[in-house]
RNA sequence: GGGGCCGUAGUCUAGCAUGGUUAUGACACCUGGCUUGGGCCCAGGAGGUCCUGGGUUCGAAUCCCAGCGGCCCCA
């Protein structure tokens, strides 16, 4: 435990706040010899887990196939649809040589895996009974990055899940992107986690996709971290791959398709910056590796009495939860409160000689710091009532925050005062891709998108050129 | 892509300008004791390729060059 931990604060120091959670709450270790690349750690790891559960359980009950294809692809399939190779081509990791001996045909470590996987759709799409064809993996991807690497929100090898649909018709495609954002749309929200959902615009969607959606957390330092993408591909890659089935007239046709990410660490890496506290980390109860911990308050003479009382608390809870006893012995109460507090665990029962001559427990809930004194007879209940209210504040805090860091901005200037002051600005824009360079240029945030979930209809003219505004979009930082 | 700062034990750090004794301190760790309603205290212990490689020098953590890694700013 370090006492540094208390006094960083997360909006006035986000990095080195960050990364002191991740190191003391067992997130990850960030020393790995190898830029870019890290060690999630058993709580990371344990919520990644979670998450990926959850998210897989509903790809499956929506008719998402699991699957696991390959970590390669070759040169002269990376290379098929021309959009795609120009995005990716920079930073692919190629695996030339075997031992001492040079491959003929260079492998390309995937980026992510359309290139991998739509030769096997042409192989097993022939008819219109064929579709739609729904896959999902989770897997790492590799990508170098060049810009600077930092824990979780961008690693040169990161975990996620990409699902791959094929489609008869572009209505069907269309209805599968309502449905791929309604899935991890569900995913965030019960984690509490708050997003914009934006349309990119044209110049910055996925390569080789007609439109791209995305999903921007706000963080703490004001970059937004975009956490899941749906991409409408149209017949881009269809065309190239030759995926066509036979239509019920008889006649040939290509089908249409989308892709669709969800970074597995950059929602871990929301939960913790929109969630965490200066006391470190604060994880809602469905996903905490810890969900109850017991900490005995030990008192001369009343030994006995506190361990054995703990223990039939602990033995109810841990019929229902995810339930630590600390009885530590070498470790003071008040160490024990900062240690697990650090950790995220939503609820903490204390147990003194008053609790257990009054027959009750004081709950001590992690996200407001308060206590309350409850019956013995009624923890369990009491438990859980606090785990839900503790769950619908930690999400209603965290969507009070993101509607404090939108503001608007009528010109440049406005967009670069709010963005210096780490906030996301909304403005209006002509979309051109001009204005929004001009715009980086001077504010230093880039145009993020519309938004997809509400129509927004400009009023005014573009704050850049003037001419009139053809979209309200959002300015912001991102990582 | 351009520029700047930095790299010393698990973590943070002093020392570096002006080269020279056994590399400083705190936290964490181990042993024992004492405490226990918010990081307590006492005693003892272990832990180092001073990022890597090369150079200058009688002598390099310290100066020079290159590489690797980290952080920040600009595009």
């Amino acid at each position: 435990m370090s006492v540094a931990a208390a006094t960083i604060n997360k909006f006035t120091n986000f990095s080195n706040w960050f990364d002191e959670l991740l190191f003391q709450a067992r997130i990850a270790d960030s020393r790995f010899p190898v830029k870019g690349f890290i060690v999630y750690l058993e709580n990371g790891m344990f919520i990644l887990e979670m998450i990926r559960r959850r998210l897989e359980e509903l790809l499956v009950e929506t008719g998402h196939k699991t699957m696991m294809f390959p970590l390669v692809t070759t040169d002269e399939l990376f290379g098929k649809e021309a959009e795609h190779i120009k995005g990716f081509s920079s930073e692919v990791f190629v695996i030339e040589r075997a031992g001492d001996k040079q491959l003929e045909k260079k492998l390309i470590v995937r980026p992510t895996s359309e290139t991998i996987i739509y030769p096997m759709f042409k192989l097993w799409i022939r008819s219109h009974a064929d579709l739609p064809l729904k896959v999902h993996q989770t897997v790492n991807v590799y990508r170098y990055e060049t810009k600077a690497t930092r824990p979780l929100y961008r690693a040169r090898e990161f975990p996620w899940n990409e699902a791959h649909t094929a489609h008869a018709t572009a209505a069907d495609a269309e209805q599968q992107v309502r449905e791929a954002i309604e899935i991890y749309s569900k995913v965030l929200r019960e984690l509490g986690i708050s997003y914009l959902l934006l349309k990119r615009p044209d110049f910055d969607k996925f390569a080789g996709a007609k439109y791209s959606i995305a999903f921007d957390a706000w963080n703490p330092d004001g970059k937004v971290n975009q956490v899941a993408t749906v991409h409408n591909l149209g017949r881009n890659f269809s065309k190239v791959f030759e995926i066509e089935f036979e239509q019920k007239d008889g006649s040939r046709a290509l089908v249409y398709q989308l892709c669709y990410g969800f970074g597995l660490s950059r929602v871990l890496a929301a939960l913790i910056s929109q969630h965490g506290d200066d006391r470190g980390c604060v994880f809602p109860p469905s996903v905490a590796p810890v969900q109850v911990v017991i900490v005995p308050i030990p008192f001369k003479g009343y030994e006995e009495a506190i361990a054995s009382y703990c223990k039939k608390i602990h033995e109810r809870l841990a019929r229902v939860y995810r339930c630590v006893m600390d009885d530590r012995e070498d470790v003071t109460p008040g160490e024990k409160f900062y240690h697990w507090e650090m950790l995220g665990v939503p609820v903490r029962v204390e147990v003194g000689p008053k609790e257990v001559s009054s027959n009750k427990v004081t709950l001590f809930r992690r996200d407001t710091l308060e206590r309350v004194e409850v019956d013995l007879e009624s923890l369990e209940a009491q438990v859980e009532e606090l785990m839900r209210k503790i769950f619908t504040s930690l999400r209603e805090r965290s969507s009070r925050m993101m509607e404090r860091l939108i503001v608007e901005a009528q010109t440049p200037d406005e967009v670069k005062k709010a963005l210096s002051e780490r906030k996301i600005a909304r403005i209006e824009w002509c979309g051109k891709e001009d204005c929004a360079i001009k715009l980086k240029e001077y504010a230093g945030g880039e145009i993020r998108g519309s938004r997809f979930d509400v129509a927004e209809v400009p009023q005014k003219s573009c704050i850049v050129c003037g001419e009139r505004a053809q979209e309200v979009v959002y300015v912001a930082k991102a990582y």
